[in-house]
RNA sequence: GCGGCCAUAGCUCAGUUGGUUAGAGCACAUGAUUGUGAUUCAUGGGGUCGCGGGUUCGAAUCCCGUUGGCCGCCCCA
């Protein structure tokens, strides 16, 4: 057994799952510069009042957390939104508007670990600054939509639940209550799915049973699942606010709609994420069969800049993570599998034909081929296994017989045919073989 | 932070009522095969049975503790 494990919740990448990492990095990464989204990144250690200011004491227990030498209380990042409001607060008036960034991230959580779940995982988080109206919003669920489907996902798979918190704060506002008992409710609503109507115990506890006719309009409203059926509730009130909202609404489902995305998106008020910090619409990536944790999330924060950055610039972002997401290709069958196969393998006659090979070795590797070849002296027909073995397209045969000649035999290892080539015009021949 | 299940080779696992030197398949390595990828066969390396303690003449096996894993609850930025 091994002296030393790794600590619990982390993770190791040998080469084989390195290279599945760095598929989902590369294509995210394409994915988000297609979509005009410049990437950055920060220090994965911060002060820890940066979380304690957006999030308050209570999400301390779950951080990596502890003193510096220098005596200063820090912690290892467990999410990008404060630090890139910070970043963004710091050079507001410098950057150009709309301010669309990206990255991919390591990030750390002191939790218990779960399927899909760990105490450290990666993260592609992407935001737009600057823009308040519903436009950031068709930005990003559109690239949150194409960071799936880039894989092979379809409608099939998952699909984004689109809430708004607004609607909900104007709404019950309309309805009479006050922003502690709206916060109330809507804590009562984020968890309604999971309890039913033991989710208003909370709310209950704090404030007294809600007005019977009260309750009745939340879980009605609650439970919409269509634009339609939201104008239906919300256009008699004649509320200036909500009016104004609703064309927020069919702008973005139209905007969404016109980027022949509709397939993918569901109205669904029964969403308003946890966070306190969310002021606008919401939107949560979920498989279709329901059998994972939520894939991506996200959504409008435009007090939050204020806050950390000093400059108030309204905000919308959104994160997908690699585990739960890793997961579910999984469960499609949709995970490739990424050998690194070199372009030429060379069979090597022995020492002598060793030093003529190198010559070759070296100049193809120059030119950019993948070369690999055997360190030490190994019998012919093992090298052809270990050419097919590692995936080869090509061996350069160095033998005595050709070298003699000053050619060396290219072998398709496809289709198995041979041709000699001179030895001097050998990186042009793999060139044309490959 | 709470609860359930689990821990034997790199991987998947077997291991009798507690009883010789703990096994198999896969993987890896070498050879049969000194110029061509398969199959097959042979051989080999690799485990203080997660760790610590206890019971016993004797523990992978029974007991206690601990660490780690999986699953669920809380949480999920």
């Amino acid at each position: 057994m091994a002296m030393f494990q790794t600590l619990p919740g982390f993770r190791e990448f040998y080469p084989d799952d390195l290279a599945r990492r760095n598929y989902l990095f590369r294509l995210w990464r394409q994915t988000a510069a297609a979509y005009g989204f410049a990437e950055y990144d920060a220090p994965v250690l911060e002060p820890l009042d940066l979380y304690k200011a957006k999030s308050g004491d209570e999400i301390e227990a779950q951080l990596f957390s502890f003193t510096d030498k220098g005596g200063r209380e820090v912690a290892l990042r467990p999410e990008m939104t404060p630090t890139v409001c910070r970043l963004v607060g710091a050079k507001a008036n410098a950057l150009k508007r709309p301010i669309k960034w990206f990255s991919i991230g390591e990030f750390y959580r002191y939790e218990r670990m779960q399927k899909g779940r760990g105490r450290c995982f990666f993260q592609l988080n992407a935001d737009i600054f600057g823009e308040p109206g519903p436009e950031a919003e068709t930005e990003l669920i559109g690239l949150l939509v194409q960071c799936l489907c880039a894989f092979g996902l379809t409608e099939q798979d998952f699909y984004v639940r689109l809430s708004d918190r607004n609607l909900w704060f104007y709404y019950l506002a309309a309805l009479g209550l006050d922003e502690p008992r709206t916060r109330g409710v809507l804590g009562a609503v984020d968890r309604y799915e999971k309890y039913g109507d033991d989710a208003f115990k909370g709310y209950t506890e704090q404030f007294g049973a809600l007005d019977e006719a009260l309750k009745a309009k939340v879980l009605a409203f609650l439970q919409i699942k269509s634009l339609p059926a939201l104008e239906a509730v919300l256009s008699p009130l004649g509320n200036d606010r909500i009016s104004a909202r609703l064309a927020d609404w069919r702008k973005l489902l139209g905007n969404l709609d016109a980027m022949g995305l509709s397939r993918f998106i569901e109205v669904d008020l029964g969403v308003v994420r946890g966070l306190a910090y969310y002021t606008g619409f919401v939107f949560e990536a979920f498989d279709r069969k329901g059998e994972l944790r939520a894939i991506a999330g996200g959504g409008r924060y435009d007090d939050l800049v204020g806050k950390l950055g000093n400059v108030d610039l309204p905000a919308v972002g959104f994160a997908i993570g690699d585990m739960t997401f890793a997961l579910l290709l999984e469960q499609r069958g949709l995970t490739p599998s990424l050998v690194q196969a070199p372009d030429v393998y060379c069979v090597i006659g022995g020492e002598a034909e060793r030093k003529a090979a190198f010559g070759a070795i070296q100049a193809l590797r120059a030119a950019g081929f993948r070369v690999d070849y055997p360190l030490k002296d190994v019998a012919f027909g093992k090298q052809f296994k270990a050419a097919a073995e590692a995936g080869a397209r090509l061996a350069l045969i160095f033998g005595s017989d050709e070298l003699a000649k000053g050619i060396v035999r290219v072998r398709d290892m496809n289709d198995r045919s041979e041709r000699d080539v001179a030895l001097g015009e050998i990186v042009a021949a793999v060139r044309d073989s490959l």
